[in-house]
DNA sequence: ATCTCTTAACTGGTTAACCAAACAATTATG
DNA sequence: CATAATTGTTTGGTTAACCAGTTAAGAGAT
């Protein structure tokens, strides 16, 4: 596990830095939107690792916009000033991996919002697939057995319903850290799955009345033990 | 650019494939949490595609958690329930490119607590590169030219001063798509980067002044227009 | 029969060779 | 001299061979 950790900590070093030589080329070359960068065979020779790290770290800043990719012909910059290009560099050199409570804090904004819209645009279909949810994490929570899973399942089912596909993909992002998190640190180990029981019918009874204010304030008093927890373990 | 496009669709439709594939094994076999998938090069026979296709679905389901990769090992189930995992594998297979509408809802959904959090937790170093990101923006909308990469760093900025990694991530992420999308709907096409400087200045005295509230009025001031111009064109 | 040690195969990860498309330079042709 | 055809080179992408570590089966000793 250790040994893994460290790895995974050594490749990202190595993109990181990639990443870092490249930002460097482009203000030194005065790359402009449009301009085509070095191949990749260039740069693997020029500084000194593998292809694959250059390309790993190509797609990364492809993913961010910043570089385009086009098969048979090289990389370019994309269109966007030298400025901002630098600027999202830097941030994305510096992104870190979410601590706990950056990750509770977002998913509560997310969660917040998320049950108000699918109060107003649920269609049956949605109702009867949060229903369905609900019920498994009953059954699992009435059982006296951990039902983490079978929580998050019933607020995914929510983002669903919210018709909005990027929070939809946000939290599906985050869910596997916070079960993660949750079982390191201990959360929903005690018995509050027999009261989350309650707090997930009341909601689910909100949004079936398409009341989205009622729905937003008992989803926020469902994460309110969860967020003083989060608060105190920082 | 249309045969690109066809490409990654049928290369997705490949990956989603694999994946419901793995999925369909997975309730056959009933694996459960910690046992063993056959090995990458029995399911790219299996399935007849080429081991990187597996490699990659793979690894995308291992991004959500739901494998675990372990080197010269094998690939596991993750500690995850049947019930979860298919509810999560659906999600997954269903996930749409987002469409502009919910970019632009959940933008302003992280703006307006990102510079809250910033008003409250900014420290000097913060401050000066916003007004670094402000002053870059004023300059290029006074000359005229389009700024709109400069409005997105000022507001990225913010999200930076948030001290929440996790938004943080959220915006870079969409930020990209977002300056595409301006541009296809031809958004702050106008003299409207004029109007920019007074609110984006404004926000930015908020911030400074450590008022979370004024800071998030100013700011939804700021996307009021957007806001509009948003729904008008879904 | 049981336990230990060796060995061979199997694993995910990595590397290097290969591919077809795009591009540029050169040559042939009007 | 200008233009079109062609050929050789360069490109990102793909494939297959290779690697080091793990695993488990089997031989041998007790």
């Amino acid at each position: 596990m250790k040994l893994e950790t460290l790895i995974v900590s050594d490749n990202q070093d190595i993109q990181n830095e990639i990443i870092s030589k490249i930002k460097e080329l482009i203000n030194f070359k005065n790359l402009e939107p449009g301009d085509k960068l070095p191949s990749e065979r260039m740069l693997s020779d020029k500084f000194g690792v593998t292809r694959s790290n250059v390309r790993e770290a190509i797609q990364k800043l492809e993913f961010y916009g910043l570089l385009k990719s086009i098969p048979q012909s090289g990389t370019f910059v994309a269109n966007i000033g030298v400025v901002a290009m630098n600027g999202m560099i830097d941030d994305i050199l510096r992104l870190e991996t979410p601590d706990f409570k950056s990750l509770v804090e977002t998913r509560i904004l997310l969660e917040l919002k998320t049950v108000k819209m699918a109060s107003l645009r649920r269609n049956e279909e949605d109702l009867r697939r949060i229903k369905e949810a609900l019920d498994a994490y009953e059954a699992k929570a009435l059982l006296g057995e951990p039902a983490v899973q079978e929580d998050l399942l019933f607020h995914l089912a929510i983002a669903k319903a919210s018709r909005n596909s990027t929070m939809n993909t946000f939290m599906l992002t985050i869910t596997p850290q916070i079960i993660i998190d949750f079982e390191k640190y201990h959360v929903c180990d005690k018995n509050q799955a027999v009261i989350g029981i309650k707090e997930h019918t009341e909601i689910y009874e909100a949004i079936k009345a398409q009341d989205p204010d009622l729905a937003k304030q008992k989803m926020k008093d469902h994460f309110s033990i969860l967020y003083q927890y989060c608060y105190n373990v920082k």
